[in-house]
DNA sequence: GTATCTGCAAACCCTTTGCAATAAG
DNA sequence: CTTATTGCAAAGGGTTTGCAGATAC
């Protein structure tokens, strides 16, 4: 029991109810979003996939973006160097990142308590809340150590 | 006593001591953003400062920021629509976010536990922690009701 | 006096969009 | 068959930058 959709029977079924298409493109650019496992932004993706000669427009990528996050299978985790990077979220615990502001290493973390806080705001200020997101910077051991 | 230096004395010594100057520019730049109480984006406020007749370049702006950054007297808080929005932090308690996705509006609010995440993550992952931005997301009870 | 700063306009770069051809359902 | 999607290339729009004149110090 307990069987988990995959991402790709999530996102058909999400096209379907919007009247739209399941294409060989969206699929392939959805499987290799799931296949890393690292933050990525659009560019790389897009680099990454000519590299193994999937051939897939940039233009695709960006459309397809949007309906990702909003089948919330995505999410935007943070903007640097003028550019938007994303994670894929679906199948993982929520968590939160601490990033090294010097060599961009990211440390992935959770905190209860994060939940707790979305609960008081919730009930303080009557927002219906559907996210947080906690973004802690800093120096990682290495980059604290070579005092840059 | 406890006397408070202003942000553009902060600033002058900043500058001074990076052996840069100090100019009407930048002071009048300065002053504009600390006389909002709102955050801003470089747009509106090199509108509004127009509105004024107070002539500056948004290249002088956006050359500015990142000095503003570096001497913390202003911090980015978000990325909406294609742009960063700022808000001045010197002599201000640090806060956190709550926004409401469908209408911007923004409740500002505090939690002490954030501090006590910080710390626990710097001994947990020796990490030098810099700074925490919590970004929380919602409706708000107006758009809540309008159940957009 | 000298090095920094300013304003302007052009360049940059990520992202979006119009369009004609293609393909999903 | 009909309507959505694709790739391409051009347009958009926020941000950065080269340059010549102005100006802090």
């Amino acid at each position: 029991m307990n069987e988990m959709k995959s991402e790709l029977e999530i996102f058909r079924e999400f096209l379907k109810n919007k009247g739209m298409r399941y294409t060989p493109e969206r699929e392939t650019i959805i499987k290799e979003i799931f296949d890393t496992h690292d933050h990525f932004d659009v560019d790389s993706l897009y680099i990454s996939m000519r590299q193994k000669d999937i051939r897939v427009s940039k233009a695709s990528i960006y459309r397809l973006i949007p309906l990702l996050i909003e089948a919330n299978l995505i999410e935007a985790v943070f903007f640097e160097g003028g550019q938007m990077y994303y994670e894929h979220i679906y199948g993982h615990e929520h968590h939160c990142h601490l990033r090294c502001i010097n060599c961009g290493r990211i440390q992935e973390f959770a905190d209860p308590r994060l939940r707790d806080i979305e609960q008081e705001l919730a009930d303080r200020f009557s927002y219906q809340i559907i996210r947080h997101k906690l973004e802690v910077t800093g120096l990682c051991p290495e980059c604290r150590n070579r005092q840059d």
